[in-house]
DNA sequence: TATAAACACGAAAACGTTTTCGTATCATAT
DNA sequence: ATATGATACGAAAACGTTTTCGTGTTTATA
């Protein structure tokens, strides 16, 4: 690559100062329209550019901000990535996008190459890993030298920060309810490893709608997806039963795509004898048939807002309180749920 | 945000110089055992990092590569980021992520953004509107500094740089066969505008097959989709007429969905009636009923070559002649091609 | 004509780091 | 006693920029 152009030659080139060549360029009055021609009609010509990174050490602002994500071939995540992106930019910033692999360690290391300067401020959902073994030392470090930090969807309550997430329990019990009201009996939930907070607390909202509905809880019907086994074999086990469930309830469009497969298979008509619904961020649901009934997640407002907040507390250092918003998902109702007859 | 500890800080507190407390954290033997001790000890109970915008600039050397592409919440973009991200963390690398959202403006500014001394090199995926317009300014003032660049998929011939691109007239090629092969007379292609590079390339080698298969080409048969008008619409003109297509190629695997479900609806057998391709980068494909025959793109495997060959040309400044790496897409034969009865 | 103001520019510090070179102090060898 | 060498450190330049504060020269005012 050629050397890019700087100051210095430019004013070796006419044979005055540095600081000259810089006001001339930003127009200062106090260079003679004379030398400030002559140097802008240089500078132009050989297309130069301010070193974005001596400013961003002079101005200790980078208007870069980190996102930490567990994997980005997922349509939330990319969504969200769309948000953040979106907002960040329209206020002047670029966004530096890091993969956890839902790995603990490549989550540490991302944190520390990113808070050595390189960036303003950072928005992290958290690794698999990391919430598994709840290690969030790298966390607390951030937070003790008020480190600009967003955390969203995967969360942790004790870190004191700002957080965006999805009303999981909110939209758990709208899906269920809506389940119920179609006249289900036996709502099955398929669901992720307790460590994974969303997963939980979509459990808690399907519970609870099973209480409003005065149906009994069986626990046989909760099943936990071990995501590193097969998962067509795990979700076979739920419907190939002889008791099958009449309805269910997926923390995921995988899950739930995967469900509607297997019960057609097994002779099934959805939704009359099995009625469907998946939290969904993708498009899968749209071109199954039939068409699955889905939580929607808003992954581009939550990326918006985390930026919002991010943005705002880098900018504005004044001491405030950390917030913490809710986003209300909304059922998307399709055929998969079309009143059973 | 607290600020952060410096070497001119701990030199402070040991009424040391700058220099010393810098060699003796990199355990200089110049620097006496005494002194190095107490120096790394406060180092490290403040958590001493180096400034990495601060090594930039002195090593001229930023560490981190920039991704312009069109979009993100799309799965073969996605897959791209993923293999970029991967191989380049592997080589110590950080990876900077901006949208054009297919607009020529916004491209431009993010080139202007990231070529400020930000990025090492630039991996690009040109957007929509550029390749209408056939606006490329911007990328020769970038090889006439023989700035590192990588252009993937949506590519510019006349650019000189390495390319990574998928054997698109291959691909096609590859499927139409298949379709003729299980007894396809009328086959239909659902493409883009031919401004969009991949497109007329996938048209080419759907044109290629017939010839090859003795198949008269029909231009009735071709249909190129305008993505700003409604989808199904479009695609509806192609199925519902007096004599439909008995198989059809589509250039994504939207246009493939669609297709599918409007001829489900419309009563055809598939693949039966009509036997459907699409090319693909996502997980839709898999879940329609019947799951849909593809092309495999193998966009991770795109992203990793792209990301070492800029790597490659980042760090070996010794010219070298411009690579073009070819992927060959593979065919994921499912359910919409089974033999036709 | 003396003085004040305007004009046009330069020096230097600051951001944080690394690295080369210089040097004062002390111990050792001749 | 002197030269040599090791030891332990500091000064300064370099990366590229902005900005404050001088300062010398010219022009306007009293």
């Amino acid at each position: 690559m050629k050397p890019r152009i700087t100051l210095k030659k430019i004013a070796k080139e006419f044979g005055v100062s540095i600081s000259t060549v810089s006001k001339a360029l930003k127009d200062s009055h106090e260079i003679s329209e004379e030398t400030r021609g002559k140097i802008k009609a240089f500078a132009d010509y050989y297309n130069y550019k301010p070193n974005s990174l001596a400013l961003q050490l002079r101005n200790q602002k980078t208007s870069v901000i980190g996102v930490i994500i567990p994997e980005i071939v997922h349509h939330f995540f990319s969504t969200v990535i769309q948000g953040i992106e979106q907002y960040a930019n329209s206020k002047g910033y670029s966004v530096m996008v890091c993969l956890s692999n839902e790995s603990y360690e490549k989550e540490v290391s991302n944190f520390s190459v990113l808070t050595n300067g390189s960036v303003d401020g950072l928005i992290v959902s958290i690794a698999r890993e990391t919430q598994e073994n709840q290690m969030y030392n790298h966390f607390n470090a951030l937070i003790k030298d008020d480190f600009p930090l967003v955390l969203f969807d995967r969360i942790i309550d004790d870190v004191q920060c700002d957080k965006v997430i999805i009303d999981d329990i909110g939209g758990a019990f709208k899906a269920t309810n809506h389940l119920a009201e179609i006249g289900a009996k036996r709502i099955a939930l398929i669901t992720t490893q307790d460590y994974i907070t969303v997963g939980s607390l979509r459990k808690e909202g399907y519970l609870k709608s099973l209480i409003t509905n005065k149906i009994v809880v069986d626990e046989n019907l909760i099943y936990k997806i071990n995501d590193n086994e097969d998962l067509y074999e795990q979700i076979e086990k739920i419907i190939n039963v002889p008791n099958p469930p009449d309805a269910i309830l997926a923390v995921n469009e995988i899950y739930a795509a995967i469900a509607l497969k297997i019960a057609k298979k097994r002779g099934f008509l959805i939704p009359s004898d099995i009625a469907i619904i998946g939290f969904t961020s993708g498009l899968i649901s749209e071109f199954t048939d039939p068409s699955l009934t889905s939580v929607e997640q808003h992954g581009d407002l939550m990326g918006r807002q985390a930026a919002e907040l991010l943005i705002d507390r880098i900018e504005n250092t004044a001491p405030k309180e950390f917030q913490k918003e809710v986003i209300s998902p909304n059922l998307k109702i399709r055929e998969s749920t079309l009143s059973m007859s």
